[in-house]
DNA sequence: GTTCAATCTTTACACACGTAAAAAATTGGG
DNA sequence: CCCAATTTTTTACGTGTGTAAAGATTGAAC
């Protein structure tokens, strides 16, 4: 029993003896024609099959209901829990929401943009790659739509709204603790390509001087080209263990896919980080990506407030859609960490 | 210096000094004009702010050049990586991708489909949820539109084509090696939402029973309602490692994410599985999980073959979609798994 | 039965672009 | 400089739906 296919709002008219119009509202919403006219075209739409053209439909809005979201990786906890806040966040709202990856790559990325562009989606949400992305790109962006960067930014790029986290505070916290429970911990960090990773590790030498500590760094020499967190804290912090450095002092990672692979490094050198240790090997994180409490030992880190940023983008992009024009200088929202104290440290 | 807006090919055609149907034709690739044309429009649009209307292009062709691709979550890297196995492929094959999470939400799936349908994609790639998926969203989707399902499938919708992992080879891989190396493996499932994971339980049983073993299901009782994997599996082996129960066997987990919960039970009660104790404690998974080389110890698993799923189930779209009319019966290809071996068994 | 308001149908135009056909303009070659 | 071939312009219609305006119909209250 296939229904029979129907391919205009004409034809179904024609099949349900209603007007074209009256269906044209009906489909906006049900309640814009009388309950009996409503009843009937419901009735009739079980006996066939059709679904309005989309194309069609939005090409006579003004507003197409729909903003885009452009992450950089697929493959990272951090930004699918970001994502999935955004996606829940704009669903409340009404949005649909278009998500493109870029797969690290600003050729993508840019060609997303175009896309979104090309689709007159009602607003952009971005999660920039790191210091590859093309800034003519975003501003390309900028001057055709609503827009906001989420979780990272080039400094680059002032005049735009922003929601990400408080790297100064949510650094601070997990500095603090560790400095105030044990030694003062070096800092893991990476090549300088992620905007965050080097806002943390800024942050962690403002704090190791506030607080009458030498801050020290390692790390942010390029071990591959195409590299992957754990496998580059591995290979870094094993590095080191091999000679004997830092196995007995705190290590804070610049994120805990790092701190993942120094956890590995550790228990590769027959080492035991661990919170109770306070003379010895502790290693930390940040972000809290969802296999922190699984790991051996669980790693202890900062986490980010994925649902308030999303939330925070989402609503700062239906204001900037709602105004129109964008008056005053942007807004920078940051959200502030929250210390999660597990076994690593 | 912002470009000047232009909002329609009527008023490019007006400023650059070229008429419209040109335009046109220029959009659809450069070299239907001639050269000295050619040159003439780029250099106008260069003066100017103008991207062709999508939904106007689009609705004029009979085949709009995206595919869709439906993933039932987005916080779990074996989604992510098959994912982006797709995109890379329907990229190469100058394909647009749409793609929606369902969330888990059948609903939210059912929305996903429905507005596939109305954007006129050319075809659907959809990773089921597990038993609660709405069939009739199915049957509908297949009844419009060339549609594979990917990774798994219910039994009850054997109509359609479909690509996955052959879990009778790849589980039979992992259930050899344990019983051929150590003691014969007890098998830590989980509750039976998961089609895959009933596979591969399925195909242990089997396995087991030709090699003269008798099989053991563990964790298929229900204990969180909205339950993660890693909990899932530390929590079961929690409680019977407190009885001293399994303590010495080789547990085979239905996935990785299962495993490092198990491994971290495993820590927790100061067992360290590995593959030297043959006699002892074993723990392995399935999937290759990103993370399996870097938990302590480095999970031993069975990898799927992400890319050549990625690559297979575009193939087979493009060609149900140039085919029109599907002949014969559905066709299914299974990838063979491959063992990886590390330390945990 | 009349009256008024709500609702529906009819008609027409708009949206931005694809595309076909005929007329006009531009080329290149001799 | 002229002619033929190529390319462009002009004109017109098609895609499926939104929407406005005017006329027709319906339903309820009196």
């Amino acid at each position: 029993m296939t229904k029979p296919k129907i391919n205009t709002m004409e034809e179904l008219s024609a099949a349900i003896g209603v007007s074209r119009p009256t269906l044209s509202r009906y489909f906006q919403s049900p309640d814009n024609v009388r309950g009996s006219t409503s009843e009937k075209i419901r009735l009739g739409l079980e006996q066939v099959e059709y679904v309005p053209n989309f194309f069609a439909t939005r090409m006579n809005r003004k507003t197409s209901g729909m903003i885009g979201v452009i992450i950089p990786y697929l493959n990272d906890l951090f930004f699918t829990k970001l994502l999935e806040a955004i996606e829940i966040a704009a669903m409340e709202e009404g949005l649909s929401v278009m998500t493109k990856c870029s797969h690290s790559d600003p050729v993508i990325e840019a060609r997303a943009v175009e896309t979104f562009m090309q689709m007159n989606v009602d607003g952009a949400l971005v999660v920039p790659l790191g210091n590859q992305s093309d800034r003519a790109t975003y501003s390309r962006l900028q001057a055709r739509l609503p827009f906001v960067m989420v979780d990272s930014r080039p400094e680059t790029m002032p005049d735009v709204d922003y929601v990400g986290t408080n790297h100064i505070q949510s650094t601070g916290l997990i500095t603090e603790y560790l400095c105030r429970v044990g030694a003062p911990p070096v800092f893991l960090g990476m090549p300088r390509v992620n905007f965050n990773a080097v806002e943390r590790e800024n942050a962690y030498l403002k704090w190791m001087h506030q607080l009458g500590f030498e801050g020290e760094v390692i790390g942010t020499e390029l071990l591959h080209e195409d590299w992957f967190y754990e496998a580059h804290g591995e290979a870094v912090l094993d590095q080191y263990f091999s000679r004997g450095k830092y196995t007995d002092r705190s290590i804070l990672c610049a994120n805990d896919r790092l701190g993942i692979g120094a956890l590995r490094a550790a228990s590769q050198h027959g080492l035991t980080p661990g919170r109770q240790n306070e003379g010895g090997l502790r290693i930390a994180g940040h972000d809290d990506y969802p296999l922190c409490p699984f790991t051996t030992p669980a790693l202890t880190t900062v986490a980010q407030d994925f649902s308030a940023i999303g939330k925070a983008s989402v609503f700062k992009l239906i204001q900037l859609m709602s105004a129109g024009v964008q008056e005053g200088p942007p807004e920078i929202q940051l959200m502030e960490g929250i210390l999660k104290l597990r076994e690593s440290a």
